[in-house]
DNA sequence: TGTACATCAGTGAACGCGCGTTCACTGATGTAC
DNA sequence: TGTACATCAGTGAACGCGCGTTCACTGATGTAC
């Protein structure tokens, strides 16, 4: 390797980072191509060496940030023993919510109002699912566990809904046979996640809950419950107890 | 009244006015004060005399769209009659994301990612308050119709927020003897109400739920189940039904 | 190893925009006597 | 009702910024013979 290339590598990972950083502090809002420039002391039209303009870095840290939010909810997740279902559940939520608050514009970068003038291209689709997936895993597992044949129905509506994501599931070498409403109830978990932490970071708590690591807690553990709930079964056979 | 102060009032009118309209068409990131001088065939001087500047623009905006939102949901609230809880229930989820879908730019600028540079007012806080005040309502409604005494334990770390929501019931009228399960599944149910919303104008369901109308249903007769659940004697008397 | 040529990083300047806010001033409207 | 004065809406210009992107050019690095 080169002198040059090498070069050229350090310089556009100084660049990443540079913007990284500016993302980290001042927002999407925050990312501005001269400021940048000056943050690495060289002239604007320098940066179009290495990236083709303001949107392509967006893309860059869009998928990062869905790589490191995914990257440390898997590494925490993976801590716990593979049979504690509800804690490996637990530690998700937990997780997301930790992540969000240590890195929040990266987090409103991807969940929150998209960035006008920008429309994320198709390369970002697939870190996008990081954390569904590990929560489909761990309601796959709780099925393979715990599951057998009946449970309660999934709406008609939704059938169509329903075998897309059964496709998808599939796609990432999970068992299939989960019941729809077991599959909706994670996809209902995710939503609920997402939007606790969402409001606590948009500060609409304020005048409601305080203690969020409480809350997400809670609600962590009624979601799970929710889930076990699908499995009619598993009902009948042991009522709600863990 | 002085042929002044009512063009003054016309005016002030045409710009909020003007405000709206370009957040609605291009979000909080277009509404920009020479453009509006631009709308309204003004220089952008004279925009300060309606308004000390665009940080007093936005906080109209911001309480217009809470009472917006608020107003549409009470009005399609109240057309339910007032023992149907789980109808009326039903309608402030379905309503709320038909509003903000008919306008995604006013939901983002209160539900979305802050606003850089802008800190909304503490006179935006009353306002913000419309749907949560309606849930709690109908929660409460269904506490006075069916509930008694028991019912599930609300976790410990949770009591001092319970009591701030609690104090908060009492000002504005309602029961204030509901328990604090009931309570908490009512914050729940605004939690995934907003998060399915903000997920479906982020495109985040796009490679799983696209029958959002069927899916916000599906969870608000969820939440309602659960809410019902949370009142125990409830369940004794009568089961999982209606 | 040395020379000739090709590659390419970074500069400096420009293009063509945009913004929020202030302020001296003009001319119309309103008020008091 | 008429005049003198006060109020105030809106202008036009300026202040002091900012932005993304392009492009001819310089000078250093790399390559082929």
């Amino acid at each position: 390797m080169t002198a040059r290339a090498e070069a050229r590598d350090a310089f556009r990972r100084r660049l990443i980072d540079a913007a990284y950083t500016r993302l980290a502090t001042e927002g999407a809002a925050g990312l501005r191509m001269r400021q940048l420039a000056r943050d690495l002391n060289v002239t604007p039209g320098a940066l179009y060496r290495y990236v083709s303009g303001r949107d392509e870095l967006l893309t860059i840290l869009v998928i990062d940030a869905y790589e490191s939010l995914a990257e440390t909810v898997r590494r925490a997740e993976a801590g716990v023993p593979r049979t504690e279902l509800e804690r490996r559940w637990l530690t998700v939520w937990v997780t997301v919510r930790e992540w969000a608050l240590a890195h929040r514009n990266e987090y409103q970068l991807i969940y929150g109002t998209p960035v006008p003038g920008y429309e994320a291209p198709a390369e970002t689709i697939a870190p996008a699912s990081g954390v569904t997936l590990l929560l489909a895993q761990i309601s796959s597992d709780l099925w393979t566990a715990r599951g057998n044949g009946a449970a309660d129905p999934a709406p008609v509506s939704l059938a169509e809904d329903l075998s897309r994501i059964a496709a998808w599931v599939v796609a990432h070498g999970m068992s299939v046979d989960a019941p729809g409403a077991m599959v909706l109830a994670t996809v209902e978990a995710w939503t609920t996640l997402l939007g606790a932490v969402g409001l606590e970071l948009g500060g609409h708590f304020r005048g409601s809950i305080h203690n969020n690591a409480a809350y997400i807690e809670l609600l962590a553990r009624r979601s799970y419950a929710a889930l076990r709930a699908t499995i009619l079964n598993d009902r009948v056979r042991e009522g709600a107890d863990v």
